[in-house]
DNA sequence: CTCGATCCCTGGACGC
DNA sequence: TGCGTCCAGGGATCGA
């Protein structure tokens, strides 16, 4: 599950490997996650890849204008422009030889001039593709929070502490922080002994600057160790990330709090699984923390 | 403003 | 072995 750490070393890899190709050619699969399929096949040839960013879980590809083509002209191709990439779940992008196999849910091919192919496989297609010009990229990042490895003391407890959302709720809101996803929430979570359920209007001006300085330093760290593979998450050369291994409460249901020994517990929070030790991370007056079944098994609604 | 519910999608885990 | 069910989750959307 790819958030900042896992995008920003994604992005990384690609800049290592892709930086100054040209894109030929376009072969698209299912298109079902991408905004306009065809202005991929339309104005991506031609173009070179001139620098790989990362917004949040953004990862934006700048593309180079297309020159000396008359067809260009009228294609609006004259102009550099972007193409946005999301993860999603799932997602995964890195260069093959173009001769490799294609996998089952490769749905995005750009056959580069050495060669080699950049291709995005995403088995539950929760990732999105854009091509987008300038100005529609302005347009697309407004509206994202600060980044939470730039944001200032200040600016974070005005974004935590003016509301009265959860402090899950906030940290995984991309309009508050932009890159923050379930796995490094809970991890910041339990770092400042914070309860997933408190409001933000409720933390005391130093646990927020607690929180603000464990995100930190845990998303520095799990870039160092290239993310968190949990399932499927793999860079852009294949190798699975280091940081799972760090993990302090996120998927621990049932093991031991790395500081008191209390087991760690999960709740439903802002719609998300949410682990937390009931020890370290009080529960706040008013929230019943329901038990929950255990994992696997099934549940019957009566 | 904030909440929960629902949908999207597939693979993996598990019960039977 | 195989089928059914649940679950994971980022983000959009909608209604309360």
């Amino acid at each position: 599950m790819p958030e900042l750490p896992e995008v920003e070393t994604v992005a990384r890899g690609l800049r290592q490997t892709i930086l100054g190709r040209r894109i030929m050619s376009v072969t698209l699969g299912k298109t079902d996650f991408i905004d306009d399929p065809s202005a991929l096949e339309q104005h991506l040839p031609g173009r070179q890849i001139e620098a790989v960013e990362r917004y949040g879980k953004f990862m934006l590809l700048r593309l180079s204008a297309v020159n000396g083509v008359v067809r260009a002209a009228a294609n609006g191709d004259t102009v550099p422009a972007s193409l946005l990439v999301h993860l999603g779940m799932t997602g995964q992008i890195a260069p093959a030889p173009a001769a490799q196999p294609i996998e089952k849910h490769t749905h995005v091919c750009l056959l580069l001039d050495d060669g080699r192919e950049l291709r995005y496989t995403d088995p539950r297609r929760f990732g999105r593709i854009a091509y987008l010009t300038k100005a529609l990229l302005a347009e697309e990042l407004t509206g994202f929070g600060a980044d939470p490895l730039e944001v200032s003391k200040e600016e974070f407890v005005e974004r935590i502490c003016g509301r009265r959302a959860r402090i899950k709720a906030l940290l995984l809101d991309q309009s508050v922080l932009r890159g923050v996803g379930n796995i490094y929430a809970d991890e910041s979570l339990w770092r400042a002994k914070i309860h997933p359920a408190r409001l933000g209007a409720r933390l005391s001006r130093t646990e927020t600057e607690t929180l603000r300085r464990v995100l930190q330093d845990i998303l520095q760290k799990a870039i160092v160790l290239r993310g968190s593979s949990i399932s499927d998450f793999l860079d852009a050369e294949g190798e699975p990330g280091e940081y799972q291994r760090h993990h302090r409460a996120y998927g621990r249901e049932g093991k031991n709090c790395h500081r008191c020994k209390t087991p760690i517990r999960r709740a439903i929070v802002a719609g998300r699984s949410s682990y937390f030790c009931p020890q370290c991370q009080p529960v706040p007056r008013g929230f019943a923390v329901l038990p929950l079944p255990k994992r696997g098994r099934k549940r019957r609604k009566d």
